[in-house]
DNA sequence: CACGTCGCG
DNA sequence: ACACGCGCGACGTGA
């Protein structure tokens, strides 16, 4: 069996992986789309080819004499994108980690660099395979050499091989006469003039009779068609010149040892290194552990305790610290309600695991997580997702969840600091702050412990258990010292301090609490529904003739577009689109279509509601969500397992659920949603006297708005300029555009555009407050809220327009929903804190991102009003009032 | 696991 | 000529 050898076009391919694959860009904002797809694209042929060579071939980077560029390109001299150009020496260094050679040759192009390496490989019988995007290299097919050329279609990714015979069979000539018949229809991308006129038919036609351009010269007056004929008899130099660009050049010298190229050791620490640093989350599954070395020399420092008088006296010695106000890592492995065991990094070369075991209890480590608790001042425990084991410091007195041995002022959550400083990270376990803020990479629990429970890992390997909590305590201290000086510096820390941090315990208490639901109602709720859909279904395929999958957009598609015979308008990547607003306007003409529209309302509200939230119902008859803290960009919280933050309530059968949603007995439900707080914000942050004036006045402001922007009277406002001037209200809050506003509309662009002119008009406060958010954005990178949040905007640079926008309207949305969210937290702490304070049993449950539910004891009931008015109309001293309303019932759908 | 779709603010 | 509203999470499909 002859060896292997896969050859890569760099540029190539890295090119294609560039359009191919969204923005992704690390934490550092360095730009990875184009290295990541290249990597996944060589994966794909490494795992099927398997060779036992690899090398890959890029061009210098300045353009020789011949301009190539790649597709993708329709000029011919346009520049790479820069954040592509910045890709290719990151690509080439992770290429050599990885110990791939990476060749290059001045003067000479990666073609002619693989058209050498492939035909001397070939030649001394090696099998050869080159992977480019790049049709030019089909020249090279021969007996031994396969062109493979990857495409995307519809998102997977095809490949098309070329041996002699496939360039044959499409285009009818051979390999070599390939070059050929490029010089006679040319190649714009290439910047190969040809004949002009002379197309991939003619040529094809003409190679395949004459085989070459020196033949056709000599039978000039024979070619057929006249076109052909005219045009290359004007052309024979253009077309010499053709063919010389065209053929690639097999003749580099190039020094090449093919035993250098053998495939060996991808998976290094090098190039562990560069994954993590480039975020391959997906491509790190390949590295093996001992691949993964680390640079800390701190392991060694790392320790188990099991003796329980070492472990007092460990304990004894944080609780010192901490009370002194120094800083104590912390690590509680905790989960599904049991404690394994606690890591504390006292200092540099003191981290020590204490496992439960043998006379070291659960409820012993739990004893003294609380003392530390206690002792600690100025958020002397550094944590990580500290929500997740506050449960550990609940008053075993109290039932209350707002009942602990401690209060905030005791920790730090390096996690959420982190999310802080940048929220766009979808993650602040350890390890990422490790490489953000140490500069380290260390392994992940993933890593460490794989998918093991802490109990199992306890079980099978201890040791890594141990090094997972070491690690996640040290990280917490030594990272925290770093994050505190960068929030400090940027003026954030008041932010952490005073909101997120006091925040962390409201949400503990809310996910304590839960929420009530009415089991028995909500299976009626969803048997009800299943009843309704059952008779859809049938009415469904009676008309469509057959039966199907209507919760397939592919099979939908099918039957209404093309059996069906229904105008297709938009389309998605993989087929039709059959989003609700294409099969509304369907619906116009084909009323059968409403079928569709409300079996799918019907099916969405059975399984994500009737049966989504069944399943997350309690012993206690409640359901116990989490509220995460550290998910959004603009600071919002957000809502899971379930999703309490989108319960139905816009339709009437959708909204009916809330009935399930209920108090416990003796209490009721005291809803409480600001008025229109977004727009608000931006009265106040624009300083706009008209709208401040407004707003202070009480008045309608859509019909404010109305009456100003179409000139007329405020009372002669009809209802449609009123909604119009709601759609310009919430489209200046999402970062206008005139095509957005047209399509929420449904009137032209020219129309929309006018709108918002009128608008800006009327309001030039918020015109320039607008203008000034993106321009500050621009020169910062980031936008900020009142309370100092920030949110990089990294799209603000970028050079493709769509992204670009993008960032413009991140830049105008990002602080007046942020600032939003800061001041519902700002309320949440107040209600809870004066909840709390006054010992009353009502509790707060629920946050849906301008409103507030308390479940609330009967006879508490005035007094909590008055807490939330109170609490929720002076979160924040605006120029403005923030106008709350408040409901009380007995179920979810009333108190709204 | 990605995508399309759709629920909420 | 052409991109296009902001922020989330859950579900079902289909590769």
């Amino acid at each position: 069996m002859s060896k292997k050898l896969m050859l890569i076009d760099g540029h190539s391919i890295l090119n294609r992986a560039f359009y191919g694959v969204p923005d992704l860009t690390n934490a550092e904002g360095i730009h990875t789309n184009a290295m990541y797809g290249f990597l996944n694209i060589m994966f794909r042929f490494l795992d099927e080819e398997k060779p036992d060579y690899l090398t890959v071939a890029f061009d210098l980077s300045a353009p020789t004499f011949r301009h190539k560029t790649f597709d993708g390109y329709k000029g011919t001299r346009k520049p790479m994108a820069p954040e592509l150009k910045q890709q290719v020496p990151l690509m080439k260094e992770v290429l050599q980690a990885m110990n791939i050679p990476v060749v290059t040759m001045e003067g000479y192009e990666a073609d002619d660099i693989l058209g050498t390496l492939a035909k001397k490989s070939a030649a001394a019988g090696i099998d050869v395979s080159v992977i480019s995007g790049d049709r030019d290299l089909l020249q090279l097919s021969d007996t031994h050499i396969k062109i493979r050329i990857p495409k995307t279609k519809k998102g997977v990714t095809e490949v098309e091989d070329y041996y002699p015979e496939d360039v044959f069979a499409l285009y009818g000539v051979t390999p070599l006469e390939f070059i050929d018949m490029k010089a006679l229809m040319g190649d714009t991308s290439d910047n190969i003039p040809g004949a002009p006129g002379v197309g991939p038919k003619t040529a094809s036609a003409l190679i395949s009779k004459y085989h070459n351009i020196d033949t056709i010269f000599e039978h000039l007056d024979e070619l057929k068609p006249p076109k052909a004929k005219k045009s290359i008899s004007e052309n024979i130099e253009q077309v010499r010149l053709s063919r010389f660009l065209a053929e690639i050049n097999i003749q580099v010298p190039i020094e090449y040892d093919i035993e250098q190229a053998q495939v060996t050791d991808f998976f290094n620490p090098n190039s562990y290194e560069l994954f993590k640093k480039y975020n391959f989350k997906s491509l790190l599954k390949r590295f093996d552990e001992q691949d993964m070395q680390t640079e800390l020399d701190v392991y060694e420092s790392f320790r188990m305790e099991n003796d329980l008088s070492n472990a007092e006296q460990l304990f004894a010695q944080a609780e010192q610290a901490v009370a002194q106000g120094n800083i104590v890592g912390l690590s509680v492995c905790y989960e599904e309600q049991t404690l394994t065991g606690i890591a504390l990094n006292i200092q540099e070369k003191e981290t020590v695991f204490v496992p439960v075991g043998g006379f070291i209890t659960d409820s012993y480590l739990k004893d003294h997580l609380v003392a530390l608790g206690k002792k600690s001042v100025g958020r002397g425990l550094v944590t990580n997702n500290l929500k997740s084991y506050l449960e550990l410091f609940q008053n075993t007195e109290s039932e209350a969840a707002s009942d602990l041995y401690v209060d905030n002022t005791a920790f730090a959550d390096a996690g959420i600091a982190a999310y802080l400083i940048n929220p766009s990270n979808d993650a602040y376990e350890y390890d990422v702050l490790a490489r953000d803020f140490l500069q380290v990479t260390v392994p992940s629990r993933m890593e460490l412990l794989g998918k093991n429970s802490f109990v199992q890992a306890q079980m099978i390997e201890e040791d890594k258990l141990c090094r997972y909590a070491c690690l996640e305590s040290y990280v917490n201290r030594q990272a925290w010292e770093k994050i505190r000086a960068i929030l400090q510096e940027e003026e954030m820390y008041a932010l952490y301090d005073t909101i997120e941090m006091p925040l962390l315990f409201v949400l503990y208490a809310m996910e304590k609490e839960g929420v009530r639901v009415d089991k028995e109602g909500l299976a009626e709720y969803g048997t009800m529904l299943g009843e309704k859909i059952t008779v859809l279904e049938q009415e469904i395929y009676a008309e469509a003739g057959e039966t199907f999958n209507i919760n397939s957009p592919k099979q939908l598609g099918v039957i209404l577009f093309e059996k069906l015979g229904m105008p297709n308008g938009k389309k998605t990547k993989s087929g039709y689109s059959t989003a609700a607003d294409v099969l509304e306007k369907l619906a116009v003409d084909y009323p059968f279509v409403n079928k569709i529209l409300e079996y799918r309302q019907l099916t969405k509200l059975k399984s994500t509601y009737a049966d989504g939230l069944a399943v997350y119902i309690q012993e206690n008859g409640r359901i116990h969500g989490k509220f995460n803290q550290t998910i959004t960009a603009t600071g919002r919280i957000s809502s899971t397992e379930p999703n309490l933050q989108n319960i139905p309530i816009r339709m009437e059968l959708g909204r009916a659920i809330r009935k399930v949603f209920i108090p416990k007995d003796g209490y009721v439900f005291l809803d409480a949603d600001y008025s229109q707080i977004e727009l608000r914000i931006m009265a106040h942050m624009s300083g706009d006297e008209k709208l401040i004036d407004a707003y202070r006045q009480a008045q309608d402001i859509h019909r404010v708005t109305a009456s100003q922007v179409f000139h007329v009277p405020f009372d002669e406002v009809t209802d449609l300029q009123r909604r119009n001037a709601k759609a310009v209200n919430f489209g200046i809050i999402y970062g206008i555009s005139s095509f957005g506003l047209s399509q929420d509309l449904s009137i032209s662009r020219k129309e929309a555009n006018a709108y918002i002119e009128q608008y800006f008009e009327t309001y030039p406060d918020v015109k320039h407050y607008i203008d000034n958010l993106v321009a500050q954005a621009k020169e910062k990178g980031y936008s900020v809220t009142m309370y100092q949040r920030r949110r990089q905007i990294p799209e603000l640079k970028s050079s493709n327009f769509m992204q670009r926008s993008f960032g413009e309207r991140v830049a105008m949305n990002a602080p007046i929903q942020g600032t939003a969210a800061d001041i519902i937290k700002l309320a949440m702490i107040r209600v809870y804190d004066e909840l709390k304070k006054r010992g009353l049993k009502s509790k707060l449950i629920l946050q849906v991102h301008d409103e507030l539910l308390v479940e609330t004891a009967c006879e508490e009931i005035d007094e909590v009003k008055a807490i939330i008015d109170e609490g929720m109309r002076h979160a924040a001293n605006l120029s403005v009032p923030l106008e709350i309303d408040m409901k009380q019932g007995n179920n979810w759908l009333e108190a709204h």
